[in-house]
DNA sequence: GTATCTGCAAAACATTTGCAATTCT
DNA sequence: AGAATTGCAAATGTTTTGCAGATAC
């Protein structure tokens, strides 16, 4: 996806644009390591001074609302938090603790116990080691 | 699966059964709920009167340990347990709140992006509206 | 008798809430 | 002015930690 007018595109998804709410998008959208609450105030309140995590917080919750943003939830203490609103996986390493996004049409997969079902939320995470780290390893 | 002798059970998995070990995990096997440390707690207190949350997170993080038990972290606030090991995902429904397990194959699926990748966790978490919701419904 | 297990109380930590100050129109 | 937004400070709720007492082998 590419969005050339960061106010535009918020303004499209019903997100008033406000100097926060553009900033906090423009990093999530260019950092697409899926940062976490604390990592997108630290980077932002050397150019925000004022900014608080309140507001950090107020601003992800509106985002995942009007479906510009979601959730990763591949770590059991912090919540992630991605702009590629795209159905797709996470893949954790356990050893160099990288998420790496993967492609996957679960259309395809055979999920016959939940036949019928209206599912609009799609969590796929996997871990284990990838394949750097494997290649790495000196057995 | 079945298991006939609980304490064994643990035994064969490297856990020492104790009391409180052999109650959480039957608690655990026979409620196939997700049930969290909260409903634990609760539901055994009344066996076990001197139970402390801290035995009941102890015990799950050492039946985690032990691959006798796996997390599920469909929800944001609390973390559930489970001990089915097998590989399945997860929906839950936004309207009754209920969690389906359901059977899931990734390895027919294609998943090119982290090809090679060792693979030991999966964690799918799906979310939406269950069929009994979808019937009961009058639009 | 030594190691392990248990459980209380306090701490830690992420997130939410109440509310006042600020900003925008 | 009026409504929305921001941000501080306090509260909330889950999970972890330190440590002392209890239990098991």
């Amino acid at each position: 996806m590419l969005i050339n007018n960061v106010g535009e595109y918020l303004k499209n998804h019903g997100v008033k644009p406000s100097f926060q709410r553009i900033k906090i998008f423009e990093y999530l959208f260019h950092h697409n390591n899926h940062p976490t609450v604390e990592t997108i105030f630290k980077n932002l309140v050397g150019t925000i001074p004022t900014l608080s995590k309140t507001t950090v917080y107020n601003t992800l919750k509106l985002f995942i609302e009007k479906s510009i943003a979601k959730v990763v939830n591949i770590e059991d203490i912090e919540t992630r938090y991605d702009a590629d609103t795209s159905v797709h996986g996470h893949f954790k390493c356990k050893k160099c603790d990288e998420i790496y996004d993967f492609y996957v049409d679960l259309n395809k997969v055979n999920m016959k116990d939940i036949e019928n079902f209206d599912i609009n939320e799609y969590h796929i995470y996997l871990k284990g080691i990838c394949n750097k780290c494997l290649t790495n390893q000196i057995n």
